[in-house]
DNA sequence: ATGCCTTTGTGAACGCGTGCACAAAGATGA
DNA sequence: TCATCTTTGTGCACGCGTTCACAAAGGCAT
């Protein structure tokens, strides 16, 4: 999926004691929980809980063992201690004032995101470049200009920040928005952004997933016609000799690469 | 990033010799190349690539090796030629038509998205269960009704679906796609898919990739307060004793896990 | 033609993540 | 109190992914 496996900080630092795979999963063992802990399911099981996580039950086991000895053999996990315990170790016990750099398309529809304030998230503030933005509320928050981010920054204490820009500003809102302070960025522009050590990046591009999705269909596809066994090592002609000293120069690739996986305007 | 290593198709089989960390890579590769054939470079070394694609360079030269011998030792790659052999790779020289399912703030930033066509994706139909939102035209493209989902697949030989529902009807839009013919989905709802096998599902979740950065933001702020070494088992009071036979309710977790990373309506 | 210089391609070692399988621990009932 | 049953917590082995380090290969100048 997308942010994934393929998708780690910078700092691959087994961060107290906790596998960098496992703190990915505890977001879903929590959702998990949540849901069963509105429904007053008292406890669970390693089984029950790793199948609604979709993961295998030892592994299950396993990420909550760093955790901790939360269980209770013979019986399970205690569901809203686990809820609590889960939390507290994310972090989500606190506030997390984050700023939404970009308000285009898909700034706007995170703006808009539920889910925020539940998991101790608050958008403290959203920020555009266009003028023209300036005041307009967008989800009930007044858009405020670029040039106001460090304050911004500085005044609401935010450390996470998202980027929804186009990937042309995306390196240059990131090293404001680290110099300002920030010290956690969640990047929708398809960039790879260059950041000091210490701050963590993720990075979320739907370009990025589809073409690993074409890229399994199109292995499914061609299983469905080849017979076992054999490799079709060129399915079509290639282009152009590999060793061509003669620059051949692509028609237009289409200009791509310079906006986010949603578009900002 | 979000798409994550964390984010893994159902099979991990090796395809066709590729690992699919190499896969996950490729794009990302894809991308660096195309904006230096925009700028008509002809070739480039193994580190200047890996420079701008965020890798170590001998992590890019084994990925590469994989698909084959396609450098020049000495020189380096052809822009062009590995530009094409990639895009061969990942199954861009062909036609991929998508369906976006789930036209609310998130659904319409999708289909508002300008790196589709360049890739080789095009954006087949837009459906959404809201009977007013059927005809309406958003990104230029006319919203249709659930009821013509199969058909929609069916008549446009869709085989990659995107869902930007809520929570709650995911797995059910999740369903007909797959029964329709869809084979590869890439999921913004905020919930665990089932799917038999053979079907690849990449998810992308707003909430997960934040709870994550919370994490690595705390580790952070609490190693600047605690002197090192020194292991803080419980900064703050547990609520609850774990081993609690009265069941705790607890007041109220806020509502979430109905609505996807970005609220669609 | 020959030697030097650059850069690829890859063998090998290492570390992380996963899954198996089982011992330890607690609950439960007689 | 004791036996039994359930479920956790984890030691261990395996496989994938990453990185190092270097030999092989090609270009280029003399």
């Amino acid at each position: 999926m997308a942010t994934d496996r393929t998708h780690r900080p910078a700092t691959s630092t087994r961060s107290r004691g906790i596998p960098e795979a496992t703190v990915a999963r505890l977001p879903v063992y929590l959702r998990a929980l949540t849901a069963l802990s509105e429904r007053s399911v008292p406890t669970v099981s390693s089984e029950e809980l790793a199948s609604a996580a979709g993961v295998n039950s030892a592994k299950l086991r396993k990420d909550f063992s760093y955790l901790g000895s939360y269980g209770t053999r013979g019986v399970g996990y205690d569901v809203e201690y686990l809820v609590y315990q889960i939390s507290r170790e994310l972090g989500l016990t606190q506030d997390w004032p984050v700023v939404i750099v970009g308000i285009g398309n898909l700034g706007a529809a995170l703006a808009n995101y539920g889910g925020f304030a539940s998991r101790g998230f608050r958008v403290a503030a959203l920020i555009d470049a266009d003028p023209a933005m300036a005041g307009r509320p967008v989800a009930g928050i007044p858009v405020q200009h670029t040039d106001a981010l460090e304050k911004i920054i500085s005044d609401n204490g935010v450390s996470i920040g998202v980027i929804a820009t186009p990937a042309g500003s995306a390196q240059q809102v990131c090293d404001r928005l680290v110099q300002a302070g920030v010290t956690s960025i969640l990047n929708f522009a398809p960039t790879v952004l260059s950041v000091p050590e210490g701050v963590d990046v993720r990075k979320v591009d739907l370009s990025i997933e589809l073409q690993i999705l074409a890229f399994h269909e199109q292995r499914k596809a061609g299983e469905d016609i080849l017979p076992e066994g054999v490799i079709p090592d060129d399915e079509t002609e290639p282009p152009v000799a590999p060793p061509a000293d003669t620059v051949t120069k692509r028609p237009d690739p289409g200009s791509d690469g310079d906006r986010p996986a949603v578009m900002p305007a």
